[in-house]
DNA sequence: TCATATGTTTGAATTAAATTCAATAATTTA
DNA sequence: TAAATTATTGAATTTAATTCAAACATATGA
């Protein structure tokens, strides 16, 4: 008998939730099919793109998170987008963005420890186009994707 | 007639959802009540926070989103923890975290516009145990909770 | 101002999904 | 290896989501 929790937490971070209507209904104190016509017009038009779990991540086999500031190189060809976008495939990488100031990209990294974040770094942040790196790894986690923990 | 979407996207953005037993009894070959059970565990050790949606941001009035590190005061008497869960009660603030390196905090914070982060800086930033902080703006998000935009 | 079009809410009926529970099966513990 | 614990399943029940036509509201344009 496989332990199943582990595909149900993968499948849960991304995606596999829907809304409660009814609970929407008493909150807003609508009829549940007004909630379901103005959802549905939400998820239409891009305002949602998701529903999904938040987990604490310690229990999860992600306790280690890291911000990752980096530095591209001038002469590489590819955008900043382009390598941003390649970079978000990782399933250890929470956030890419493109940032202002002295670094082009803003990661947020999760791993199981440091050890595999050390493996990680290794195999993606020497990808080409990836100059130079500056980790802030997080100590304590008091909130996160608007969920205080 | 009020226009209820505004009050539906705040609730979705740190409750209301939950997981889609069907689709993931689907997904993993198992029965929903095995599902079921397998996710009333996973809540009841807390290994699941909450269940949310995620937003394209720019939709709901929160498209400038900024990343802010923080310098605590060295005098002070509160712990960066405490200082920490006292941001955490804006709802500007996605994230906080207490990180390695030259600095305590590290912030992400979504608002309408740069003014409106201006008024929340001026607000937020000015309160006592904040000693300098240093803000990286977002050009682009490319993927945030672990969903690709 | 009135008529029309567009968008939103609702009630009622239908369909689908979640929940419960007792029985069984698998795994762990002693 | 027996007993205890934990996990899965089928079947019945309860609850919630979805559909749809009708009513209502708001915006648009003569």
């Amino acid at each position: 008998m496989k332990n199943i929790r582990p595909e149900i937490i993968s499948l849960l971070k991304e995606g596999c939730c829907a809304p409660r209507l009814s609970e929407l209904a008493v909150k807003t104190g609508s009829k549940s099919n007004t909630i379901h016509y103005n959802i549905k017009r939400l998820e239409a038009d891009g305002t949602i793109k998701a529903y999904k779990a938040v987990f604490d991540y310690r229990k999860v086999g992600e306790g280690f998170c890291t911000f990752v500031l980096v530095n591209l190189d001038r002469g590489e060809y590819k955008s900043p987008e382009e390598i941003g976008r390649k970079l978000a495939e990782y399933p250890e990488i929470e956030s890419v963005d493109i940032v202002t100031g002295g670094w082009e990209l803003l990661l947020k990294v999760r791993t199981e420890n440091i050890d595999e974040f050390y493996e990680f770094s290794k195999k993606v942040l020497s990808m080409t186009g990836i100059e130079r790196t500056q980790s802030l790894s997080s100590l304590r986690q008091i909130k996160t994707e608007f969920v205080r923990l």
